[in-house]
RNA sequence: GCGCCCAUAGCUCAGUGGAUAGAGCAUUGGUCUUCGGAACCAACGGUCGGGGGUUCGAAUCCCUCUGGGCGCACCA
């Protein structure tokens, strides 16, 4: 299916350069100009200003527009090529045309709008990753839903994409996780629960490690009662992880590929990029950094002893960050890097990943590791999506994985469903924080505009269902027979690809949900006022009217999967 | 204090430097003998946080102020 907008750019290219070969227009490099869908019936149904071209010309705007427009060929999607004072061009579909679209739509089929855009290109979106120290809450979530939303999209426009989870094993949150499970799984063994002043800080409260360390006693008895944390950690990952892999299927969220921490310490890699760092000259040891105010000479790093530095400040960094403490533990910071590394040494063309607003700071660290590499940067996208505030009662709740109080994806399914999560979660950009009303989200799951959307694709099936049962088909039908509020919504699904393009140009997946809405919003109306197995509807036109819902459920259920939701046949 | 994000209708939010700023919910009033009413139609509702600037044109870009969120570890 075309992108209506890219062939009227190249065609007002054509006319722009035709029109100043014949010297009717002076002669100026043709900038990229901006063809948008009209909002207005009477400016057509795409337009373009040619205001911007007005000072390179040196000609007034609406003389240019009038210009192009004699030296515009037509193509036969359009109807009309018109100008509109101060200077634009309306252009108009061609309704035949238009209501050809109808058969296009129907062989495109669930490949509705699949693009060329990242055509022969690799991309991967690393989202989720998670410590696996808890059940995955609602905050996570938003970024789990983005991703794969994500993913989907970049798959629409042509991509070959992978998902992946980076899976935090390595560091000292598993360890209080195991150590936690260690607590527990003694407490089931009768030793009653005493915290020491440091567990107390970094004792994970939450219940499924009472259920985890009731499952260890029956599996292994006894004999761990002596083990230090490391085993029971390794238990702890495992159950952990198959439960949020669980969690995750339920909103339909698989990844491909779940990569360990751990492994770029088993490899050795962490340690080959210090070396890769060093070598550049970004690396150095001392006991604090070498830009140091000398206000920082008597703060609390002061005495530790020498760590590794990472010379980032020169890339801006408001102060170098360590790689290995003093201990001679890396930090979070230098697996991050390795792991850019490897992700980038994999060959694609394009790494996004999905974090939450609170590790920016740590990601600009990781991208001046991947400069310092001299490796492209500019193929690691960040979506950085604001947090999730939760809201129960009108009061805002505080989240926190460690003391256990939080709500948990599971519950929210539970209490609405996995496409009214997955809808929720989506529909809005990332840039905002979100406030999520946990009761507004079960208790009026009726006003959802998830249903809205899943409504319509319904409605399609009901009347193929009853269409079926009185013997009325939609074969041979004649698209002449099809009206003007038909032709509305057939003018918006050309949107669609636009949709996909940009929610792809700018990594902002929550279009789509906005999309679904509009097009939901567009054909309750026409089902309602056009009837199609009704008495007075003569047979020709009940034929051609079933054969645009055909189409309109088609496009319903792109739209639907886009976003990773059902399209349920009945409600 | 520094950095990132946000402020648009009563509420939750869209909005790509372009023509008269849009949805959903809420409120009010209508529609129904035909395919599923989780529907449709209409009304109400706006100093786009304040102030400067750039531009032919600003909700959108720049500066500044105010008010929120998040981050500023040899935590992850």
């Amino acid at each position: 299916m075309k992108l209506l907008h890219h062939e009227l750019a190249r065609h007002i290219q054509d006319a722009i350069a035709a029109a100043q070969a014949a010297g009717d227009l002076t002669r100026f490099d043709i900038p990229d100009l901006e063809i948008r869908a009209s909002k207005r019936a009477e400016q057509g149904d795409y337009n373009v200003a040619v205001m911007p071209l007005a000072k390179p010309a040196k000609m007034n705007p609406f003389e240019i527009a009038k210009q192009i427009t004699l030296h515009f060929i037509k193509p036969d999607f359009l109807a009309v090529v018109e100008v509109a004072p101060p200077g634009y061009i309306n252009f108009r579909l061609d309704e035949a045309w238009l209501r050809q679209q109808v058969e296009t739509i129907i062989a495109e089929g669930d490949d509705l709008f699949a693009l060329e855009l990242g055509k022969g290109k690799r991309a991967q979106v690393e989202f989720v990753s998670a410590n696996p120290t808890a059940p995955l809450h609602i905050g996570r979530s938003r970024g789990a839903v983005v991703g794969d939303t994500m993913a989907r999209l970049l798959q629409a426009a042509g991509f070959d994409v992978e998902r992946e989870y980076y899976f935090n094993n390595a560091g000292a949150q598993m360890r209080n996780l195991g150590n936690s499970l260690r607590l527990r799984y003694l407490e089931v063994l009768g030793q009653p629960l005493r915290l020491s002043d440091d567990e107390k800080k970094t004792f994970y409260q939450g219940e499924y490690l009472i259920t985890f360390a009731e499952q260890l006693v029956e599996d292994v008895g006894e004999a761990w009662r002596e083990h230090d944390w490391q085993p029971f950690k390794k238990y702890a990952e495992v159950k952990m992880f198959e439960m949020i892999r669980q969690t995750l299927a339920r909103i339909d969220i698989h990844h491909d590929v779940f990569f360990n921490e751990n492994s770029l310490y088993d490899s050795g890699a962490i340690w080959e990029t210090l070396d890769a760092l060093d070598k550049r000259g970004y690396v150095y040891k001392a006991a604090l950094p070498e830009n140091a105010e000398p206000e920082d000479m008597d703060d609390a790093n002061a005495g530790k002893g020498e760590a590794v530095w990472f010379r980032s400040t020169q890339f801006g960094d408001a102060k170098d960050r360590v790689l290995v403490k003093s201990s001679g533990e890396p930090t979070y910071t230098l697996p991050d890097i390795a792991y850019h590394q490897n992700k980038l040494a994999r060959g694609f063309d394009l790494c996004v990943n999905v974090l939450g607003a609170d590790h920016y700071v740590q990601h600009q660290v990781v991208r001046f590791g991947v400069q310092s590499l001299g490796l492209d940067a500019s193929k690691v996208h960040v979506i950085l999506v604001q947090l999730v505030a939760l809201m129960r009662g009108g009061e805002i709740i505080r989240m926190s994985s460690r003391a256990g109080n939080f709500e948990t994806l599971d519950d929210l399914i539970d209490q609405t469903s996995p496409d009214a999560v997955r809808y929720l979660l989506l529909n809005r950009s990332t840039d905002t924080n979100m406030v999520f009303d946990l009761d507004l989200a079960v208790s009026q799951t009726n006003e959802n505009p998830v249903y809205y959307i899943q409504y319509a694709h319904v409605r399609c099936a009901g009347i193929f269902r009853e269409a079926a049962a009185r013997g009325v088909t939609d074969d041979g039908a004649d698209l002449s027979h099809l009206g003007e509020a038909e032709m509305r919504f057939l003018r918006r699904v050309f949107e669609l690809g636009e949709v996909i393009e940009l929610s792809v140009h700018h990594m902002e997946p929550h279009r789509i949900a906005f999309y679904a809405l509009e097009l939901a919003n567009l054909f309750h109306p026409v089902f309602d006022s056009v009837r199609v197995l009704h008495s007075e509807v003569p047979p020709e036109t009940a034929k051609a009217r079933l054969r645009f819902f055909r189409a309109a459920q088609v496009v319903l259920k792109r739209a639907l999967h886009l976003m990773g939701m059902s399209a349920p046949e009945v409600m």
